[in-house]
DNA sequence: AGCTATTAATAACC
DNA sequence: TGGTTATTAATAGCT
């Protein structure tokens, strides 16, 4: 006979805010190591430095890092603000813009993705469709105004584009497409005015006793079935 | 018959450097994901703010954030040197609105691995631009034509959804996300000329750094090559 | 970049 | 919070 079960086992969950505040606490506690031990194994399997900030909504700091949280943030903070000497001078534009590049890029591919897979993929596209509903259900009206400009932009750099297609069909010149996105705000990220009561900072130090690796490239994917995608740069990790 | 095993399937493998540099990116890249999507999963379930920097050997910066990485570590240094606020009002916007972004946040960047293209796309906006113009540039007329169409349609839905948030500035229908809608938000990636060193871990000293506030702090080690200290603060997390 | 066979993480309970 | 167990999720080794 089955002896009766003990605990129904883990049961699978949809990716969701927690309602229940006790679960929510219980379940950010568990997951928080769980994420903190994934990101000790990456910088040791792999060799690379990791820091992990999180914020609780009470305004409380859990961070991670390794070999230590600060250089890191630091150097993060640095070379973001600074421009990249070696390959060109990239002035980093702010976040919004960055993010408003990827709404572009989304929406490019996904539109690209219609035309292509179009008739195969019809359910997936539309399940595409319904989320870039979402998307913009999501928005406020500010934010949504600075799309539509961007939309606008853009617009009049597609029809531009296509009219040099219409004159020259080999058309190798790159028109300054970019600029219009790149100009424009975005979506406003709202700032948040937390004020972290307490900074928990684990700091993991490794001492090199080995050097000299040079690890250099080979292209990487990225991509989680569905997540958060982006850089695919073939590059150097 | 027994028909052949197509692979061996996962095997176990021990938490150290991993020599072989194929090996080794790929690991890298595969792990930084399910890392990302880990630190996805937690903001949603838990509606806390993530912030993760990974530095490769190599220099480069691969960067996730919630609701996006340089507010949260503007915050974090900010609450970092400025010691203890024990005054903490935390004021947080509206619950509403980070939520709403969060699901904006996810929405895109599902949409940007789903919709990848191949494409490969350095961190830099500058290289990010070139791609897409090259893409637009690959495009003939008709598929301009195509996608200044659904620019079109999509604007639409902007406009209208534009009028609905004017009429009620209050709404707050959280449109249903596709069931499997999961994971996050921003990835970056930021290359540094800043020359990398090459990490190899030996030992690990752990430090915890608490600052004030009614934290109780008490690190303990897990069973895992580093060994953070954690500050579980009883009560709000 | 895809595929499994396995291991690792963890939801539900205590 | 700190365990246990049944399951789901992540991923090592290959192609």
């Amino acid at each position: 006979m089955m002896a009766k079960k003990r605990s129904k086992g883990r049961q699978k969950i949809e990716i969701k805010r927690i309602v229940q505040e006790e679960s929510r606490q219980v379940t950010f506690s568990k997951r928080r190591s769980g994420l903190f031990k994934k990101a000790s194994e990456l910088s040791i399997l792999c060799g690379v430095e990791v820091v992990i900030i999180v914020f609780s909504p009470a305004g409380k700091a859990f961070s991670f890092g390794v070999p230590n949280v600060d250089s890191l943030i630091d150097r993060f903070t640095y070379s973001s603000s600074s421009e990249s000497h070696g390959d060109g001078h990239y002035k980093k534009g702010s976040n919004k813009e960055r993010e408003l590049n990827r709404e572009c890029m989304d929406l490019l591919n996904q539109l690209e993705n219609e035309k292509n897979i179009g008739e195969k993929k019809k359910s997936e596209v539309n399940e595409q469709q319904l989320k870039w509903q979402a998307h913009i259900d999501s928005l406020g009206v500010h934010e949504l105004k600075q799309v539509l400009a961007e939309l606008e932009e853009f617009k009049k750099n597609l029809v531009y584009r296509a009219d040099q297609v219409l004159l020259a069909e080999t058309s190798m010149s790159l028109p300054p497409l970019m600029g219009a996105v790149k100009n424009n705000v975005m979506v406003d990220q709202h700032a948040f005015a937390t004020k972290p009561n307490a900074i928990e900072t684990t700091t993991t130090t490794t001492t090199t006793t080995t050097a000299a690796n040079g690890a250099l490239g080979f292209g990487y994917n990225f991509g989680y079935g569905f997540g958060y995608g982006l850089d695919q740069g073939l590059g150097f990790y």
